[in-house]
DNA sequence: TATGAATGAGGCTTCATTCAT
DNA sequence: AATGAATGAAGCCTCATTCAT
């Protein structure tokens, strides 16, 4: 009886119970605000975010949410009323952090005049935002929680192709590469790892996704094995 | 964190008890079984290793011990009888993992004439044994768990660097990288990911271990941050 | 016993945590509720409590806490939402225990006027909390779990001590004699025995500490071997 | 639900099965050993009584099985070939505490020409047997484990009652106590107290015994509360 | 609305007992 | 006959989730 875990490794009860679905998703992002939400009650989300994606840089993705709460210095009830489910929670880190991934890919489409250089940028950048975690959002489901995350994980694939296509239309980008290729590779390399608290991680991350980057630049160095993997090859390929 | 017994005789005694036997372990590389072990006890041994293996690189490293001992097709005691507790048994598989690519590794160095095949060899070979747990086994205490342990480290150590240091010697290998980063980065990039129990895992980490060994080669495309990280990096990490 | 965490995430982060609030317990006896504590909360608390003295009289000090929890008509995490571990449990109910046995001897001493009598009533009264667990609060660290118990410890002690002084000052009490004697004794004689729910146990506790204290008295019908246990032979006994 | 454990406190599960009967119990005292034994499974046999009887007394009646036949030096199977399981382990220790208690006290009784004396001697000779544990067998079952439990229970409890009696002829035991109230007092002065380890604890029992023999004498120095125990008493209370 | 408290299921470990050499 | 190994049922503790203030 194999559990495909997912997003909830934690609990498995919650499989076998009937998603309590009709929870308010609010857009964390741009366009179409849900609900109003008040200011302190905007301000607790945002605050269990902020926890949230620090503890699970910290503690790994399995952090307990009562840490969370407490790091956001809400009552563990407060978390429950924003984010009906410990999924939830991890969906909307992931969100966000694919946002800001997506911001920060356009801001180097727009600066960067060369395209291997605006791909670096952004593939640095994503370093910042530490969990790799990345890697959930695009293999996960689309429908699940709302449109607002089918959208999300369509704008950072979709800059992604647009950054790959540049590079490769410049020639400078070795050819057997697809956006799925890269954006696991920053998954796994900008991974917590379990057990170390290593400070320097993040000095690694970028040390090695550098490493990664100069893999990519033609000519090539090797022959690739499998093919390229592409966007499509992310989806749905769980259970 | 000391533990006043006394009011918790309940769960005191084994803790006094000098821990019957120190588990009868044997050599997973060369010879010298410690322990006799009857026939059936030791193909339960051997299941419960390989299971653990596989329940992890499926699950990650947090799956339940009761899961693997029915992967195993054992009773949960008999897992503890074999595995004192969770550590134990990681370790062990740990070890396991580190022997084999010490083996590989050094075949490589035998077989390959060219040091940076040799070096490619041993990286991609790595990738065949999928837990990125390395890490751990590199950050991790040496005489913590008996010598053997240690012993499993050093190895897969030194036949690193020797590697590294014959590649640097050819010029092949960009000289700005160390041993650490060579095992971290395979530890990540084959490290499983949560949430995906996708088939292509391996291709896509042979891809981009390949990418990354491409990213290693002279001349250096570019100039890595922070400083290369050695061995010695790597221990005493933890807490 | 050195825990090296890494390897068992799944543990770990409870004890890495400062443990979240250090028990909120309210002080027994004066005055001074430390947390205000929800009036349900503090009925449960009453009741954990409660049923874990009649637990343990019943079964012993080994009962399972989760029947501990049935007779408190709470689930299981409820009982350690309130006390963290076995160990405080028992703690807190011998700190109950203590304090009752100081409160009548403090009445003892004031209401009696003839020394020995005090002496009798005290440890008379001792019998009624039955749970021959005082032993236990004597011998057991002071500064462990905070303040509270090593206060509650020292007054039993003090006020003990005040009433041997007295009925050895009358000449009513043998001289080679201790606190510890005494303190141990009763602890012995009021202990519930394995195997037996023998209704008039409460009854044969009373006819043997009577018995006990006519043997205390002068003129001394014997030689007693060994010396006198004193308060200061209990501490630090353990471990 | 209340469960009145009585020698099996550890599991509750064997009051479950059917009790696995048909064991067969051989006379370790005097007459009749219905089957021979052979040599070296005779001395297995006294070595994991002696052994368990140790362990009880240093870690309390609810020591692992595992503990004691590792102190005997044989395999657990060997120690549930002799006894089947650890109900009747305990009650052939017990057995076997009762019986030297027997013999002590008939010595007692012909050596020593004065009452009290023989009484005096016969329970500080308890003492030295230090499992407080006499009391069960004395409110245990007698017919459970065949004839030769009811046999020692029977002998000890008659020696008693004589020495009582003399005691009681001779004017020296005040004639409010019972052989109940002297067992039960025994047990409890000399019962192992959890959570110590005191080195002391011998002294401090013969001590508290020689304090409550003290007590026995006449002129009686108060009026005991209750009727004197009587060994009818004893028996049947459980349950 | 926000929160402290409650809960039950599940994980890890232990141990009495049975099985197979 | 003796033993090492196997087992399943608890026990303790944790935590995601729900309730009641």
């Amino acid at each position: 009886m194999k559990t495909h875990h997912a997003l909830r490794t934690r609990s498995v009860r919650a499989a076998r119970r009937p998603r309590p679905r009709g929870s308010p998703v609010k857009s964390t992002t741009v366009g179409a605000t849900r609900a109003p939400l008040r200011a302190d009650a905007a301000r607790n989300r945002e605050r269990i975010l902020a926890s949230a994606r620090e503890a699970i840089v910290e503690q790994g993705h399995e952090v307990a949410l009562d840490e969370i709460a407490r790091r956001a210095g809400v009552g563990n009830a407060t978390l429950y009323r924003h984010f009906p489910d410990r999924e939830s929670l991890l969906l909307h880190v992931l969100m966000h952090v694919s946002d800001q991934i997506t911001e920060r890919a356009r801001q180097a489409l727009e600066a960067e005049t060369d395209p291997f250089e605006a791909l670096s940028r952004m593939v640095l950048d994503s370093a910042r935002e530490r969990i790799g975690g990345l890697c959930w959002l695009l293999s996960f489901a689309t429908e699940v929680d709302g449109p607002q995350l089918a959208a999300s994980r369509e704008r950072v694939l979709r800059v992604t192709e647009e950054l790959l296509a540049r590079a490769h239309a410049s020639g400078q980008l070795r050819p057997d590469v697809g956006a799925g290729d890269l954006l696991i590779a920053i998954s796994r390399l900008t991974l917590t790892l379990p057990g170390k608290t290593c400070v320097r991680d993040g000095d690694m991350a970028r040390r090695h996704l550098q490493i990664f980057l100069d893999g990519l630049r033609t000519p090539s160095r090797s022959q690739l094995p499998g093919e390229a993997i592409q966007l499509a090859d992310l989806k749905d390929e769980r259970h």
